[in-house]
DNA sequence: AAGTGGTCTAGACCACAGT
DNA sequence: CTGTGGTCTAGACCACTTC
């Protein structure tokens, strides 16, 4: 990384600087290396912080820098493929899935849930919290929405609190056979709480999977997933499990 | 929409304009309808321009907003579903698909294009540009990487150019036996073309969606698909198509 | 306490769309 | 031409981590 000035272009400095730091990642920083910090490196190439910020926001964007507040900015490894959508279809909770099953409560869904969920808007739904960890760290965040109808069985032990009650509604939820599933990925930005189990500021991009499953005719659940934008790539494989694509 | 100051609170004064600004739009405004201009909602909420900006930026990647240089502030539609990743497997072309097909040249593929195509890197690939539109708008721009080993009948009429040369390849494509495709989705930032194609400035939030075509046990083509992230929501019916989620 | 990234300000000028 | 959003500046202070 030279000391450069950024010549006078009609494209906007920060693009431009966005490359030429991109090429300087690639060349002379390794994975894990912390850069200068943004006063050093604004001033190194002469533009004001702010305009080198909106390079670096870029670059954190597309998964090639991690800024952590008081500590500095480092440059990220790459993004690793988190398995979405197994080519069978799956109730959440299956024994072999890599989530981490946390708290439940009763809440009345929102609204584009429960327009997911039926026609029978504002009653409340059971909420499970369920966490994703790969290479220990937290990559997704969900928020399961259970229709009380779709596990009967469970006012027995409703009293239970915590994650016991989460596993008991997944438990239940597998006595239902699972017609099938429907998914969607959209960009999103982390609300308050989901940021702070991503280890992440409120706002920080995330890719939002909702995911509706079928059973006896209806929709029998509705999960809501929230994946770190910086550090994943979401992977369908209908295929065998590749191992170019899993990173 | 009111005159309230933002009062000071320990969250960032952007987070909670943007938490009120959302409220307004849900309540006060039509989609379609055109927000006042930036300088005048600064003043009206006793903030910077830059510190509002920060809100409507935020908006704006969620689908709420649509800006457009030298016209204004807009209220987006709900995003629309846009179908991606059939039940079957299909090439790309097939007779019912939503994509246009576009020119067709001869390049080096990108180095994560090559390593999905095998490690014969470097020899050039047909390169066939696509476009898919929905409700009149352009939503996604398509690279699809052919190596010339998969469509061996080609050579015959590689002369021809343009669009022409581009629906012959996926012509003779479509003489493979298709055995399976991977999918990858991620977050990425539209390059200068991409962004021209998709009306959008350089830097605009996208989905990027990887797909990897295999037949005869090897990748016989590579699509790197960019989809607008402001209004799209990519949509994986594993189920029959369901009204609800197709927006 | 020192150093980092995160937020915020009050300006300025530019590029583009619609007259 | 006017009005819009897009870029850029040179500061200031805050929140957080580390020592």
């Amino acid at each position: 990384m030279g000391t450069t000035q950024v010549e006078a272009v009609p494209e906007p400095k920060y693009w431009h600087l966005k490359t030429v730091l991109s090429d300087a990642l690639d060349s002379e920083f390794e994975v894990g290396e912390i850069l200068p910090n943004e006063r050093e490196l604004a001033a190194r190439f002469g533009v004001a912080r702010a305009t080198l910020r909106q390079a670096l926001e870029q670059l954190e964007l597309e998964g090639r820098l991690q800024r952590r507040r008081g500590v500095g900015t480092t440059v990220a490894p790459p993004r690793f493929g988190v398995d979405v959508g197994p080519a069978e279809d799956s109730w959440p909770g299956a024994p072999d899935d890599a989530w981490q099953t946390g708290d439940c409560e009763d809440v009345e869904p929102p609204a584009p849930v429960a327009r997911l969920l039926g026609d029978d808007a504002g009653s409340p739904v059971h909420s499970v919290r369920r966490t994703r960890m790969t290479h220990g760290q937290p990559v997704a965040t969900e928020l399961l929405y259970v229709p009380h109808a779709s596990v009967p069985g469970l006012p027995a032990i409703e009293a239970a609190g915590g994650s016991a009650r989460g596993r008991a509604v997944l438990r239940e939820l597998h006595r239902l056979e699972l017609e099938g599933q429907e998914r969607t990925v959209e960009l999103g930005s982390a609300r308050a709480d989901d940021a702070r189990q991503l280890d992440r500021l409120p706002g920080a991009p995330v890719l939002v999977v909702t995911t509706r499953y079928l059973a006896r005719g209806t929709t029998a659940a509705v999960a809501v997933a929230t994946y770190r934008a910086d550090t994943c790539r979401l992977t369908f494989g209908d295929a065998q499990p590749g191992a170019l694509m899993a990173g």
